[in-house]
DNA sequence: TCAGGGTTGATTATCGATAACCATTGAAGC
DNA sequence: GCTTCAATGGTTATCGATAATCAACCCTGA
């Protein structure tokens, strides 16, 4: 083989991972080791490997002796996911707070590109933006286990994939909401930042909900506590 | 090989992680895959799968082409997940209050073995009881999610590895600080619960500085926002 | 003495083949 | 017809060997 520079298993999972997020490996699809291989032109390992790697970012299940399978992601967990979200948020904003004051140049850039994406009706770009001005604000905060908890939710990826089915339909309104997050980090006030972060990812859950389970599954709320920040803003 | 019913990598895996734990494998040791594949009888693949699922617990690092080490766990770390776990668990309680109201009976009972512990000073008692009691308001939550990124903490693991070092001197007024965080769940108010596990885990932040890096790194402190709940609860 | 570059030993990454395992099927017994 | 169980096909788990890669060492020439 020649020189390469990513090993044959970090290969496979991208195109994996691609295939899954874009839809062309449906929730469900089977993925066998060995056809794989064959389409890579490698042996069994890599794959298995790549598998794992999957499985890892719950894109995949596996069964023992049984095989891997797309895992497809339910409404309920992205509901779950937002609201995780929204805790390590407000804990990323306060912690970030000091070290952000007077110091949101870099967060500005971003949120001037939130907002032209948003305008422009880019749900591509308003994704990738949105996903690195939530990335930046955690990590901020400079706490790695937090960055790393956050990455582990996946979120880029829920999105994209789900993304690719419905999207926000009023995209401009969903990206002003960031404004009044930046102002308050800029002065430092970390405790309006995080709830105003918290509020924003309950506000997505909620519009989440009414765009898929509409009017769904109303026994079990996820989290339906009342927005404290409303209070403290008004 | 005769009947297997946990898989090579796993039972690997499982002997390698006890051995992390209990302070046979040093931090920076060496894990050679031959070697260990030698060691339990085995050939190279079931060990690189035992060393990957180490690698996604934290507990080794590899570079590719270099190996594979023990990763020793910081002051700063140990403190970084504290503080993820206190965000982790006050959602938590807010999730369960619901759920626990006048429905305690459970968590009540892990308390009275805490207690048990706490008082004949058994540290290997205190340190599992006290796991399943925070698991418990976890899994209480009931969001899939939440539980699997406190589970990623790997608070478990961080505690039994530093508990074989120094452990608390004080476990009674420890394992009392869980007693009215069960009272505040029984009453069904998760917003008590939470503060109260927030300030548990910061408290138990600040005890680990105390006892570790005796005074050290002032310049940079990882939360030392003032505990809200004191107020609430005078 | 020292810098550069090829060589070697050690170790991981990958390979192709085999063993272990599960679900299903179909025949035999009731 | 229904149940039981052994054979079968398909897939994963593991194997032992090879290729790829890295770090350290040893030359060589100045």
């Amino acid at each position: 083989m020649s020189n390469l520079r990513v090993s044959n298993s970090h290969r496979i999972r991208s195109v994996l991972e691609q295939r899954i997020i874009d839809g062309t490996l449906p929730p469900g699809t089977r993925l066998l080791e060995l056809e794989i291989a064959k389409e890579f032109q490698t042996s069994q390992t890599p794959v298995r490997e790549a598998l794992e790697a999957l499985h890892m970012l719950r894109l995949v299940e596996s069964e023992r002796y049984r095989g891997t399978y797309v895992r497809g992601i339910s409404d309920r967990e992205m509901e779950e996911a937002y609201v995780v979200r929204g805790a390590l948020e407000q804990l990323a904003a306060e912690l970030a707070a000091p070290r952000l004051k007077g110091n949101v140049r870099e967060l500005r850039a971003i949120l001037q590109e939130l907002l032209a994406a948003a305008d422009m009706n880019d749900n591509q770009g308003y994704v990738q933006h949105n996903n690195d001005f939530h990335s930046a604000i955690v990590r901020a905060a400079d706490n790695h286990l937090l960055t790393e908890s956050w990455n582990n939710l996946g979120f880029d990826l829920r999105v994209r994939i789900h993304l690719n089915q419905r999207h926000d339909p009023n995209l401009p309104a969903r990206a002003a909401e960031h404004i009044p997050i930046v102002d308050a980090l800029e002065q430092g006030d970390g405790v309006t930042a995080g709830l105003l972060l918290k509020d924003h990812a309950n506000a997505c859950r909620l519009r989440w909900r009414q765009r898929h389970s509409l009017g769904k599954e109303p026994a079990a709320p996820v989290d339906d506590s009342t927005p404290v920040s409303a209070a403290i803003l008004s």
